[in-house]
DNA sequence: TCGATATTCGAACGATCGTTCGAACCCATG
DNA sequence: CATGGGTTCGAACGATCGTTCGAATATCGA
């Protein structure tokens, strides 16, 4: 790589742990300055301003999270339906636990961008969401739609509040925080309908 | 109630809709006087500054939810701990539904506050997460603390992303999403333990 | 009606923000 | 060593922020 990607790539890392700690809006790009080791004006060298830096921090980890999410599920396209619903929990989870900061801009900071940026990144989101609700539709087909989509929105919950309460350090390593996710919405969602009250 | 305490009340509750909207940072002491029809000045007659205004917020909107839903348990002291989980559920979805703005600040602002105000709102949401926690012992009593725990802010993520997506007026009305997000944790959570893997 | 108290506000202050500009620096190539 | 483009930065700009202060206005009991 060259070194001026390294360099954005550093820089890009490090601008996101300051925002996960101390808000995309409350952080100065002196405070930027200060963290990265880069001089104030410096900065305007990698980035054109101080939005463009949250675009670009959320629209490259939120193309990781849709690419990885993609490809945990290619391996699994005859699996249960059930069986790939998990894949993408359990992907979902780990890399929220392994990129927390940049996870936590993008969860905390979803409508902080304007315009086309706004937008770009909306686009992508978007994606991820019908690929949930794709895999929601093969768990319970027989769920009404817009009780499907809820229970969309409302496993996403549970999965990106994690920026809020959850330390990688702590008790709970991400596998089993990912377990315990998926055993609650599947057993709570999938079986309800299929097992217990359906057929 | 005295003129002044209605007319604070009501700048508190415009207030927090304009923070819900754009955020407290980056709304500024001259938006919250366009919004509330008050003069730049004349809204320090009632609050001694920004930052004290977010924390009035918070303070009286914790107060009131965690008020409601020790009211809404107290008639079922003797009820099924699976009733009284959902009991807490349906008062904590409806009451968010109810006041969407202030939930809103209470959600995404929670680490805006500094010092002494921001340990007066982390003693209140603690005493609030206790009183979950309790609940959830007497659901799942053989569960490790360690995932009750986590279960306890697994529920509160369902619950409170719900002002990323939730809108009041669609086709979802707050006691069906309530019964929905009761029925898929406590459907996987309770349900998987006792009824299907436990005795 | 008068005077005291409660409430409102125009105008301004100092601080800090994001951004810009031109010069200085680094370093591979001739 | 000279040169040119890629990279860095000190210093400053205008804008906007939260807050303050003293005066102006409203309210109400005596």
């Amino acid at each position: 790589m060259r070194p001026y990607d390294e360099r954005l790539d550093q820089f890009l890392s490090r601008a996101a742990k300051v925002f996960a700690d101390q808000g995309y809006h409350s952080t100065t790009m002196r405070d930027l300055a200060a963290a990265t080791g880069m001089s104030l004006a410096g900065m305007y060298y990698y980035v054109r301003g101080k939005e463009e830096l949250l675009y670009r921090i959320q629209d490259r980890c939120f193309a990781r999270v849709l690419a990885g999410a993609e490809r945990a599920l290619t391996g699994l396209a005859d699996a249960d339906a059930l069986e790939r619903l998990h894949a993408f929990i359990r992907h979902h989870v780990t890399f929220f636990a392994a990129h927390m900061a940049e996870m936590k801009v993008l969860s905390h900071e979803a409508n902080s961008l304007t315009g086309e940026r706004q937008r770009k990144v909306s686009a992508i989101k978007r994606r991820y969401v019908d690929l949930l609700e794709g895999l929601l539709k093969d768990v319970a087909p027989d769920e009404p739609a817009v009780d499907r989509s809820a229970a969309a929105y409302v496993l996403f919950g549970m999965m990106n509040w994690i920026y809020n309460w959850y330390d990688p350090a702590g008790e709970i390593d991400p596998e089993r925080l990912a377990g315990l996710i998926a055993r609650i919405f599947s057993g709570g969602f999938a079986e309800a309908r299929s097992t217990v009250h359906g057929g």
